[in-house]
DNA sequence: ATAATAAAAGATATTTTTATCTTCTATTAT
DNA sequence: ATAATAGAAGATAAAAATATCTTTTATTAT
């Protein structure tokens, strides 16, 4: 496995694509979306609805619904994706595993990934899922294969 | 779940215990390792079978057996086990899980995910083994809670 | 040689993650 | 109103990770 979980990767490239997709205010449904990331359709379903209800995405049902980005969603730092799907713990989970490592009581890498997951963090934090449709359309970055 | 998995948050620190505890050349039995490091005893067994098996650690069977490191393994770096235990796909796999990317064919996030996993490898491969006997000794970091 | 010890190995079980399928509900165009 | 569309929700299932238990094998002290 990778930094994060399927779950995670999925919702990271479809909030991209999503992003994408409906920059000029339409809507794209759970099928294209499937399609175009290479992820299992009813999987990311579930994953898209979980972000919707926590207002991190947006969606309408019918037709011509399907999943959307407002401006306030686009503008969203991609690391609140992580928290919500993945939680916030790989920002702040001991590298180690111990539930009660801190600079009090650390494990002998305490402060080698306290600097990792910053970065990793202040990266995540740093990036907004808006950024890269400029990128996407130019066909310079890729969300499947 | 943290940046690794548990089966090789549990190695790690089994690893950096029985640094500690064999530095003198002595052995020290799977029993006491687990309960040192609060890990599942018979679960932390297949682990280290593994790690003895690829010649990272040591071990005898018998009276006053167990496992132990030779100075080789005492300095080997840390990215070894992790490499040993998870793979090193951690140091080399795409963070959105794409098969094919890369800088010819790059996600959004490559130049950044590259950064990162870079800083984490590099940080792993100057750590070794053995480098912490003296701050377990005196107490200053700890390998369980 | 024998008994005690401790790792090695095998079989099984549980939990979590990942994935699929079906039914239900809300929305829109007609 | 009605039919078509598409997300929401629920029930199951498959796969992988984590954990436990039992038996076997190798080693050592006696």
């Amino acid at each position: 496995m990778g930094i994060f979980s399927k779950t995670c990767e999925y919702a990271v490239r479809a909030v991209f694509f999503i992003a994408q997709r409906t920059a000029d205010g339409s809507r794209v449904g759970i099928k294209e979306i499937a399609t175009s990331i290479d992820s299992p359709e009813h999987f990311l379903a579930k994953i898209l609805q979980d972000l919707s209800k926590r207002g991190i995405i947006q969606s309408v049902k019918g037709p011509h619904g399907g999943f959307y980005l407002d401006d306030q969603s686009l503008a969203r730092p991609l690391s609140d994706v992580i928290e919500a799907v993945d939680g916030g713990g790989i920002f702040r989970d001991c590298g180690l595993g111990l539930k009660e490592c801190s600079s009090k009581n650390p494990c002998p890498l305490h402060n080698d990934f306290l600097d990792v997951r910053n970065r990793l963090q202040s990266m995540l934090e740093n990036i907004t899922i808006g950024q890269f449709n400029g990128d996407l359309n130019l066909g310079t970055v890729v969300l499947k294969r």
